[in-house]
DNA sequence: TCTGGGGTCCTTAACCGT
DNA sequence: TCTGACGGTTAAGGACCC
């Protein structure tokens, strides 16, 4: 057990709040909360200055709002995460071939796998070039934490935030963990929490007192033995660079409960299209179709159904979602509709075979209903574009369209059943164009800019880039045909340059 | 105006076959 | 032939993570 300090937890400061200040000069120093903006959105990230507020993740963000009503509120961009994080992945691969990736701003490294480090001196050194580099290449500060596992790397690099390094030495680990919180042991959440302390446990010190058979009887096999091991500073899991995804799912809840079953068929329609769409893109088919509904009491249900073979053909998707449909019960209204594809392959010449089967059989039963859904998808227009693939083919297609990308206003917020937004409605066909806070757009006059709020016919803008001064407002009619949505700029970093020849 | 979206892993129960 | 133990698979739900 005297492992060298050398695994190494990296995690991004406030990871998208931060992109968007280094790429907004005007939101630098402000509290900037990233999260779903509608009536029913949270926080997914707030900033250290709305922090201060008692903002924080998972947060309603009309809690949020009413803790921090100056706050800058964005609609996350993805996109430009994902390419940030893809600079930030790139630097820690240099330092060793055994990167595991958690999120898009959370990775762990095997410094010594790598030869980069194979004592205490060796892998704090390593940590803070680490840290120089990645400021230099992005702008954004991160947090290193260095220890002789995973699980104590994390707890090391979480002590280290913001904007710093913490390393635990060997032997050390059973005396600095006793003290804390059992909350801060990864897996022990809001009900394992719960029942702990209803036990009498509330530190680790406790966790580690009360035995490894106490807290199997309490929590569950593999829970009690993960959770006593760890109560003593015991982890060996390996850090592993790849890991392959075992499910694919999209889910969507909605503004406003929905009632119409019509409405909800032609709903988990669209979400099996989407569902597709990723399968696809991910190289995988799928066995098991998963239907997910959260219903107006917040109660969930899942209802599975496993084929016969992998398949990645949207109608057999959408025909196994809408069977599993017919067996829920949705009176009193839905919130949230889910589909999901797991049991995942790669393709393979079997799966042509056990896709044609599935389909047949799938066709066989629905028809009818097909005919009812096609009729309802007329009514939920909204920008689904959906080449919809008619002929059947095997569609095996290698690029297969991955939407416009980048800036697109994307459906994100229910766009539809919107309306709400007192009276109005002009002639013209509603605001076909939503400018959600925080989108890049470009003016023919103006140049770069992000949406900063909008409403009442009208957007406001500031026009600024990631790598000028604080910029100005101004106002433009939604309509105004010199805007559009744009792509994200890269943010203003030293050694971005290269990298971004690729994209 | 309470409570997102994308995942992972574990547990339990039912069922099937040996 | 009946009964039981056991393992694998499927389905459903829950906890947790970022």
């Amino acid at each position: 057990m005297r492992a060298a300090p050398t695994i190494l937890h990296l995690d991004m400061d406030a990871f998208y709040a931060s992109v968007e200040q280094a790429a907004k000069p005007s939101l630098r120093g402000k509290a900037v909360i990233v999260g779903g903006l509608g009536p029913r959105g949270v926080v997914a990230t707030a900033s250290y200055e709305a922090r201060r507020f008692g903002v924080h993740s998972a947060m309603p963000t009309a809690q949020a709002r009413r803790l921090c009503p100056n706050g800058a509120y964005l609609v996350p961009r993805f996109t430009l995460y994902r390419a940030v994080s893809d600079l930030v992945m790139a630097r820690l691969r240099a330092m060793s071939p055994l990167v595991e990736p958690l999120s898009l701003d959370e990775a762990f490294v095997d410094l010594e796998a790598g030869g980069a480090a194979f004592d205490a001196a060796g892998a704090r050194a390593a940590g803070e070039r680490l840290r120089e580099d990645i400021r230099a290449a992005t702008g954004l500060s991160a947090s290193v934490g260095l220890a002789g596992s995973k699980m104590l790397a994390k707890v090391a690099s979480e002590g280290a935030k913001p904007d710093g390094l913490l390393l635990i030495e060997p032997g050390t680990e059973r005396e600095l963990l006793a003290p804390m919180s059992v909350r801060t042991l990864p897996g022990v959440g809001p009900a394992t929490g719960e029942h702990l302390r209803r036990a009498g446990i509330t530190t680790v010190g406790e966790l580690a007192e009360a035995g490894e058979d106490e807290l199997v009887r309490m929590t569950g096999r593999a829970h009690g033995v993960a959770l006593y091991r760890m109560a003593l500073g015991l982890d060996d899991r390996p850090v592993v660079a790849e890991r392959d995804a075992k499910s694919v799912s999209v889910e969507d809840t909605f503004d406003v409960d929905l009632h119409d079953r019509v409405r909800i068929r032609g709903e988990v329609q669209r979400l099996a299209e989407r569902c597709v769409v990723r399968l696809r893109a991910s190289g995988h088919s799928g066995r098991t179709i998963v239907l997910k509904v959260r219903r107006y009491d917040f109660s969930t249900l899942t209802r599975s159904e496993t084929l016969r073979g992998p398949t990645d053909d949207p109608a057999v998707v959408r025909e196994a979602a809408a069977r599993l449909l017919e067996g829920v019960d949705t009176t009193g209204g839905v919130r949230l509709l889910g589909v999901g594809v797991s049991g995942l392959a790669d393709f393979t010449q079997e799966d042509l075979f056990a896709q044609a089967e599935a389909q047949a059989e799938a066709e066989a039963r629905a028809e009818a209903e097909a005919q009812a859904e096609a009729e309802a998808r007329t009514q939920a227009d909204a920008r689904a574009d959906a080449p919809a693939d008619p002929g059947g083919g095997p569609a095996r297609a290698g690029v297969d369209a991955q939407g416009p990308a980048a800036g697109a206003p994307g459906p994100g917020g229910g766009a539809d059943a919107v309306a709400s937004v007192g009276a109005v409605t002009q002639d013209a066909p509603a605001p076909e164009r939503s400018w959600s806070a925080g989108i890049d757009v470009r003016h023919a006059v103006y140049g770069p800019g992000w949406v900063q709020g909008s409403g009442v016919g009208r957007v406001t803008v500031r026009f600024e880039q990631p790598g000028s001064a604080p910029g100005r407002v101004r106002t433009f009619r939604v309509d105004d045909p010199e805007l559009e949505s744009s792509d994200p700029l890269p943010l203003a970093g030293e050694h971005a340059k290269e990298d971004e020849e690729t994209e």
